[in-house]
DNA sequence: TTGTAAGCGTTATCAG
DNA sequence: CTGATAACGCTTACAA
């Protein structure tokens, strides 16, 4: 069905080796030989089958993506710029989502390695789960790079800095006079998340303000989920004045209720989010993340790690996040 | 590095295919050799090698999914459907990227081909643009699905009707008193765009209604296309009191210009969009569009025809388009 | 400059 | 019930 090798070498009266060698550009042909070989790969259109190249070669030139979900801006955008750089090297990449599940990331990540990935990038759960799959693809020797870190495991990482987000943000709401403040954080399972409460919190306490823990939600991952808190502050009586959100896709699911509602945003609620979602036209006061740059980064380290053959030590890469100021937050 | 079959054959001193046989849970086993081989297997961490698999069976269990932008909420529902029932049935799937630019079409289809997917799941450029590449995809007779339909060409598709939503917003506009309506169309190898705007104009000329030439843009397919556009809108003396635009991306970025000139939707001019998608918190007349249903459809689709080895004649599933009228269309 | 042969990790076939 | 052996399509010594 697809043309092969051999079947070249059958056609051309040449041996195996001859077309294997020409069709990779090895030195030493006749260029009367070469040229047949050449014409009739393209005349039958020859595909070389890479699959049985890899098996020879113990390289795929494939690297697997393992991220949470296709559909969150913050993802794609990450697949968008491992994707480029990936591409640019000649690699193609297998994408994969958990999903937020833990099992399903264990799944998903025993897949790709069974169907020999080059390499991983993976975005794992980060929090209130096991990292024996980690552990596992560090003892096979499989190069990979993680979104974030495991405290303790050396390897390539590239993280975001959760921590002075979340401060720049307490303290800029601060700073516009709010003491009242909520916090809706993601997953439990984020540790992103974990990070960024961290922050509210120590800043907060910083300046000597208590929270009132009725204006903290938890493991918001949508823009219902957000929309949904949004109405459950509404009914509020003693609504805070303002509420970081742990992204902007869940603080539009809040503004979205409270404009259902007649509600107005920054007038009723100021609101913060995190990632800086272009399709967020509202304006939106929020934490800029460089998704595509890191999704880059993510890409390089990985393809060079593979081509170094795993000897340089580990290499952290820190993105830093930075306070967009906009519209939705107001001054007391 | 990774252990393999011969490993664990010499470590219980078996032979090679009766562990093949037992891993894959072939009859005829003792079951004191099948726990024997089972046990070291997960000692050792056994992990198949599915491409020396794919090798000797002829199915690597991976499709390939091209698409045009990860970053387009269109797409990337599409995406996370293909890849919800592709993980259903143990299919892997390649992500690859056009950019909406042919040559890298090309390419990257060519690289699926020869890293031998088991099916093809693409969305091509449809206009202005060659087919051969598809072509060759059918004499090959590799399994692939459309996402549009290519005239002349028997294969499976999975299409939107697009020239039925064109339509319907059209109509939509008419009813709510509009006549100077303009029309900002996406890419011109985007065929969709094509029906929408066929649709659009035999509607106005089904209703005697002509539009200024210069009401109508083109080649729009990004937020910041549609920014653009807005701000030309809006440094217009005689404006269309409505537009129509190609997605609900530019269309937020139109509404967006209206914003930051002070300007109001639907007050300074009406606008619809298609896609309906969740982000566009901004109350948005459009038209919805079962993304993540459709991508479902196409992976099933194109297991189905990789199980029955291409016998049975094409499928052809087509999903309708509905209007969903919010407050971007003000009534004249 | 070209050809031969072995090997990559599986599965399949066929004896034992 | 189990074990050789060939085959899948390619690369890579090594030989001619």
């Amino acid at each position: 069905m697809n043309i092969t090798i051999s079947d070249l070498s059958k056609m051309t009266g040449l041996a195996k080796s001859t077309i294997s060698g020409v069709l990779n550009n090895k030195e030493g042909f006749s260029e009367k030989t070469r040229q047949k070989v050449l014409q009739t790969a393209a005349q039958y259109g020859y595909v070389p089958n890479e699959i049985a190249r890899g098996l020879t070669s113990r390289f795929t030139k494939t690297i697997g993506l393992l991220i949470k979900d296709i559909t969150n801006p913050f993802y794609n955008h990450i697949t968008k710029g491992v994707q480029e750089v990936a591409a640019e090297h000649g690699y193609t990449v297998f994408l994969c989502s958990s999903g937020e599940d833990h099992k399903m990331e264990v799944e998903q990540i025993q897949a790709m390695v069974g169907k020999r990935v080059d390499g991983l990038i993976i975005a794992p759960l980060l929090e209130e789960v096991s990292f024996d799959h980690i552990y596992a693809l560090k003892r096979k020797k499989l190069p990979f790079v993680l979104l974030g870190n495991i405290p303790g495991l050396d390897c390539d990482t590239v993280e975001f800095d959760d921590y002075s987000g979340g401060k720049q943000v307490t303290e800029h709401l601060l700073q516009k006079g709010h003491t009242r403040i909520g916090f809706v954080n993601g997953l439990n399972t984020s540790k992103a998340g974990k990070l960024r409460f961290a922050a509210f919190q120590d800043t907060l306490f910083a300046h000597s303000i208590t929270t009132d823990p009725k204006y903290i939600f938890k493991e918001a991952k949508s823009l219902s989920d957000g929309y949904a808190i949004g109405n459950q502050l509404i009914a509020m009586e003693d609504r805070p004045t303002a509420l970081v959100c742990f992204d902007d896709v869940i603080a539009m699911g809040v503004i979205k209720a409270f404009d259902n509602a007649g509600l107005k945003v920054p007038d009723n609620l100021s609101v913060t989010g995190f990632d800086d979602i272009e399709l967020a036209i509202f304006p939106l006061t929020t934490v800029s993340i460089p998704t595509l740059e890191a999704g880059k980064a993510l890409a390089q380290t990985l393809i060079d790690r593979i081509m170094q053959e795993r000897v340089s030590k580990s290499k952290h890469i820190v993105f830093e996040q930075k306070l967009i100021p906009r519209a939705s937050v107001k001054q007391l």
